[in-house]
DNA sequence: CGCTAACCGAGACGGTACGTCCCGTCTTTAC
DNA sequence: GTAAAGACGGGACGTACCGTCTCGGTTAGCG
């Protein structure tokens, strides 16, 4: 009765669904950096988020689909690192943050099951990419600033300059057995965007 | 058994091990490349290498066994552009080649796999690792020939430099959904090895 | 709502209860033969009366009771064939009806899942010995008039004799692939009671 | 060596395969036995015989087949008790068996669950009807004899006579509360065939 | 040239995870 | 305040591969 008043007819979502739904996200997460892909299981994931298998069935049609969504909550961008001096000082926060998280973060122990799973489902790329190009971006900005304020070079062209930085980054994390520290930052800063 | 024979222990090997070792390793690039590291079966190897399964298994302990050492087949490194007049033409060439092995050859298809299975295995990963190594010290010596002979400013630390212009094109390749170009390689170099 | 009402002390049911316990008792009888005692779920029961799952579960603790209970309602007996001039001719009714019922009506479609859920669950093991008792009792006691009147012999036992010729249609129908007909039915009865 | 001979190129079964067909069948048995028709589990019957959940459904598609293979196994018939004197104890041997059976055995525990099986599933029918058949024909014919003999009365039809014998028998086992016992068989025996 | 040892295919085996289905319980929401 | 809707933990289903293991049959290469 009374039905008339209306305007927000949006299905309140049930407590125990977004409690269930939090739970397993976060084992799912946890799963992942802890077992790699390959060792990611859904009973695991549930057992770890203290529910039943079925229950993470229910909200999400399969393992990939699980992974994909978790991964989704990590979306929280770095704080850019707006209160730094310079661009060159902000650059070298955003790459140390960069390295730090490839290293030391859950994320970053998902990476390499996250590009390889990209490969298979392109909902789990298209999340990587949109990542990866939200940090590039921020990182790009800074770079220009840094352009327009004369800082850096003028010939430098902010976007390939920020790709060869994270490039680097990355590679050294992926393809190598000793990712980037903290510590080597400036001197990367330097190859790419000159000595100041 | 066999006591004095002498000077050659070596057991000349089985001419059905090897085809049948040939055959196989050709066989899981092949599907390597074509199912991905997640579709890829023991028993389609097989299949496709017309082979037993238990063949494989008697050559090879494991799936990733397999993997891995198929990719050594992969080893054989680009020509090193020796013949090429100048140091910056070197570089655009390999870089290019490294493009184009990462997007259109079987090896640019297994290496998000390989990424993944790194993390799981230290022997794909040392196998990746010392794959990249060898790429790149191709890079950095002929980066370094440049700033010898003064055709790249004698700033620049030829082994960063290397590792970011690898980087930018691995990254590209594996974080985003567009990966470098051969005609994008100049504009990379400039960014990173100055304007000539 | 409507708080005074009171003079009936007397707890009515619900009109909405009773409605919604027949038409869930009535989907009951109606999925048993169709889906047979496997394919019984409480979700098809529940979507056939048009239902939630869950009132089902707020009226019958599980499946089995429910299935028990609805069963009670088909405990109408037949008409014991009170208007045929003789013994004879009335069991030839009851047996005839026996057949039918047995191969035409939802209960015969039934019965084999009965027998075996009434191993199971006590409760369907009464419910079924109840309903079949109560139809013997009904041939016996014509068979035992029969006797009476002088004519069946005297050496008949009336129990024993309802017992074979129950049996004997129960037995067609279901070890063996052709029922009991009602055309076979009087040579039946002269095996058991003789030839008139 | 000398292949040509032949004539029986036929392939002799894998001894690992019968042995495991072997005690998965037994297996299934005591579990339909114990467990009844719903309660059986592949689980349980692969522990119960030791076995991995695998190795049963490598050799039988599903679980209804499993059951209506190892009920093939049930196919020994009683001994038709052919040493006795006359026709009456024979057929009393027969029916004092089928009691027992139906009663006491690992089959007489699954009746119920095949009777409802076969509603299901046709080869369970087809076993079904088919045994019961030959336990039938044994007593029709042990019956018939004894009418040609002149024991039984000249009016008995055999095939009726052993109808109503045996159904009386799995009609007090399947649809009342108490089977009958052997001491119960010549009474019922009078009763069909006429007290001698 | 024939024997013997190795290699081969075939595929059974015990496991483990998948994704589906349904059970019976419980909670939330709407009428 | 009852009913619907449906989430929940549990557990069996049948499928797909895994890596291990026996089988006979074939083939290479030594004697």
């Amino acid at each position: 009765m009374c039905p008339r008043d209306g305007e927000v007819p949006v299905r309140t979502e049930d407590p125990r669904v977004s409690l269930s739904r939090r739970k397993v996200r976060r084992a799912a997460l946890d799963e992942l950096a802890a077992a790699g892909y390959g060792g990611f299981t859904v009973e695991s994931v549930a057992a770890r988020a203290g529910v039943g298998r079925s229950t993470v069935y229910r909200h999400w049609p399969d393992k990939l689909s699980l992974i994909a969504d978790a991964l989704e909550t990590l979306n929280e961008q770095p704080a850019p690192g707006g209160d730094a001096p310079d661009a060159r000082a902000r650059v070298e926060m955003l790459l140390g943050h960069l390295a730090e998280v490839l290293t030391a973060s859950p994320f970053g122990t998902c990476v390499p099951a996250l590009v390889h799973a990209a490969e298979q489902d392109p909902s789990v790329g298209e999340f990587l990419h949109r990542y990866s190009a939200r940090r590039r971006q921020g990182l790009t900005d800074v770079i220009a600033a840094g352009v327009a304020s004369g800082e850096f070079p003028a010939a430098v062209d902010a976007d390939r300059a920020a790709t060869a930085l994270s490039g680097a980054v990355f590679y050294r994390r992926l393809m190598t057995a000793d990712p980037v520290t903290p510590a080597e930052v400036p001197a990367l800063v330097d190859t790419v965007l000159g000595r100041p």
